[in-house]
DNA sequence: CTCATATGTTAAGCTACCTCAACAGTCTTG
DNA sequence: CAAGACTGTTGAGGTAGCTTAACATATGAG
């Protein structure tokens, strides 16, 4: 199977992550999660809701009896909560080591906290850690890359061996249709 | 409008990234791209292919006359190239920084190389090519994460504030439906 | 030039996820 | 304990992306 497939077969699509983390707050924040309130925290309709939830006990993710009160099972609220730290690490990541702006880190955290592997999760939170530490080697670093070139044209030769042919930057840059931008 | 919802409110979607990549590779590759061809590429049939083409061309991402090539206008091309670069540059960090897999790392960065924002794939850039450069605190800082602890429980006093109340890194490889493993 | 083969399109149908409108069950309050 | 107010479900309908099967166009070999 062709690996840009495998999208559609993750084990939670990007909705279902956040119904099963929805599910999970108003649990720890009233103690109940009821279809209005579902609904209301992610601005769906009750409807909606109410078929998400059909779907998400087909899945054995959660319990849920006709007018009755929603519940996660171990499988989902396994997944609430590992979709739950995946989206504070790469939050915490983007906006303390990559210095990217708070909205921005919030969004793509949120467009991608359930597509990320355990492995790379379990990995950023340890980059991200140690750059935070006091080790005097993380300080150092922190203090140099400050300062680190920002543009393809200030790095020292061959460190742009990322780059190949074309400036990886520039690209990225690059209004959607429009030539690259010279910098 | 919900964070969570601009999710399918993407200039592109997942597919649609796809599809534009792999018209820019037949190109290059053979100077043209067919309906044939992308549906081969892409592991989709024909009539997915055609149908997908219509959604382009509408968006105004592909031109394409019946039974004719798929030439993508600078917009398309401008979304291709970027999410190729973005998909380098999410590989090159994930395999060379945080030391992921060939095989997880490919696949991580392919399900969300459209999603991450040029923001902070242009910091990702620049943070990977900091670290592997010859920068003496870049080489300090590689000889000193190659060693950095692994687990919470070795993390010096208070580096631990990443995780709040429960440790990110247990939620992280908890196998889904089982009680959290101790490490 | 014609016909078989290769290539492409259409049509109908499926799943996922949403909407709105109508209906049904539950609860509160007089 | 019944009326009306909430709350929840059903049903029909829409978009996106896929599938298969049937049909249409293009091409090149004799």
């Amino acid at each position: 199977m062709e690996i840009w497939k495998r999208y559609s077969e993750k084990e939670v699509s990007h909705s279902m992550a956040h119904y099963l983390q929805t599910v999970a707050q108003l649990k720890a924040e009233k103690g109940h999660a009821r279809v209005g309130d579902i609904a209301e925290y992610l601005g769906v309709s009750k409807s909606g809701v109410t078929s998400m939830l059909r779907s998400l006990e087909k899945r054995g993710l959660v319990r849920h009896e006709r007018y009755g009160c929603v519940e996660l099972t171990d499988e989902g609220s396994g997944f609430a909560s590992r979709t739950e730290s995946s989206r504070r690490v790469l939050s915490m990541f983007l906006t303390e080591i990559l210095g990217v702006a708070e909205d921005v880190a919030t969004e793509d955290a949120c467009m991608i906290e359930h597509l990320v592997s355990p492995e790379v999760s379990i990995e950023l939170l340890r980059l991200t850690t140690f750059i935070r530490s006091k080790h005097p080697a993380a300080a150092l670093f922190r203090d140099a890359y400050r300062t680190s070139p920002r543009s393809c044209k200030e790095h020292e030769p061959g460190a742009c061996d990322l780059c190949g042919a074309t400036c990886l930057r520039e690209s990225l840059i690059t209004p959607i249709g429009r030539a690259p931008v010279r910098i």
